[in-house]
DNA sequence: AATAAATAGTTGCAATTGCAACAATTATAG
DNA sequence: CTATAATTGTTGCAATTGCAACTATTTATT
């Protein structure tokens, strides 16, 4: 059919096996989990993940900055204000601007916000538990490194890197 | 890090070690990987990640339904059906009706959709290569093992209901 | 001190997504 | 055969998100 097929012979020697793909598994995986989550917690407890998150984050370290929640939990600054700003709303964390630079803020739970907490973290700790059920001790250690080194891999990677893009795209 | 201080605080014995929080940690680092990818992607060939995946799976699948596309894909079907339509407006893929059956759709990569994945497919490739430098091929493996392993509990476990389910569950 | 640069957080707007309703077609029941 | 149910794919609408511009405050430069 094709004339001077210049570099493949058939359609499959650049096929990729989805299925293996590490990315891809990780989305899929990821979505799993993270979708059984959010629907629990938004039944339940009218959370959002990002709120969920938020949440534990200051249970563990009250009195942190907007920006610093947003470090912590890997979120970015502008969901976090919003998810902040909804949480507030809920009653279910106090906001104070701290006095020596006033541009921050400190956030803390409120008490309605440590009792959410006190109901939600055995939910989320109990998923965990079941997740990992058939894990030995050695697995999970194994599991944990590796996530963690491939999270530094990616960190180092990073926005993968950009060559001159042959521009072989329409623009726009 | 910094050891917490978590003196204080009166009620909250609950609290998550959200770094160490499985689900946690995979929505993080997935995050981390699709981003980048969906950076490259868009910025060298006007690729979202929906519309990679369909590519990729159409790739290795040639004449796969919408529906059966999602599947093998987990995408949503609506996000199929969005990313397949721009994918023809870019002349990538072709589309027909069954004839046996004229409410599904057959779906393949056109000449330019093949050539698109072989410059594309290296890339993904190079990317997962990259990610897994300095593992082991028992830790890639391990790997590989410990996430179907989690992705067919989370399946099991699902929408995440009440802890015990009552025997019958389903609600065919 | 005055101006410029940087940082924290918010808001507007556009693009993406998810859910549900829908039309078209095929399968099943009576 | 007809009516009903189920399945495939699309579309409309609302909610979510991401990016950039913006305000307010602090830090750096001259």
């Amino acid at each position: 059919m094709q004339a001077a097929n210049s570099s493949s012979d058939s359609s499959v020697d650049t096929a990729i096996d989805l299925e293996g793909f590490l990315p891809y598994r990780l989305s899929v995986l990821s979505n799993m989990v993270s979708s059984a989550i959010a629907g629990a917690y938004s039944e339940r407890f009218g959370l959002t993940i990002p709120e969920w998150r938020i949440i534990a984050v200051l249970g563990r370290f009250p009195g942190l900055s907007a920006r610093e929640v947003a470090d912590k939990t890997a979120m970015d600054k502008v969901a976090v204000s919003r998810a902040v700003s909804r949480l507030r709303g809920a009653q279910l964390l106090h906001h104070a601007t701290a006095p020596q630079d006033r541009r921050r803020s400190i956030l803390s739970l409120s008490e309605k916000g440590r009792a959410l907490l006190g109901q939600v973290a055995p939910l989320a700790l109990d998923y965990e538990a079941r997740l990992l059920d058939g894990f030995s001790v050695a697995d999970r250690q194994r599991l944990a490194v590796a996530l963690l080194k491939l999270q530094e891999r990616a960190r180092e990677i990073g926005p993968l890197q950009e060559s001159q893009a042959p521009s072989s795209v329409r623009t726009e």
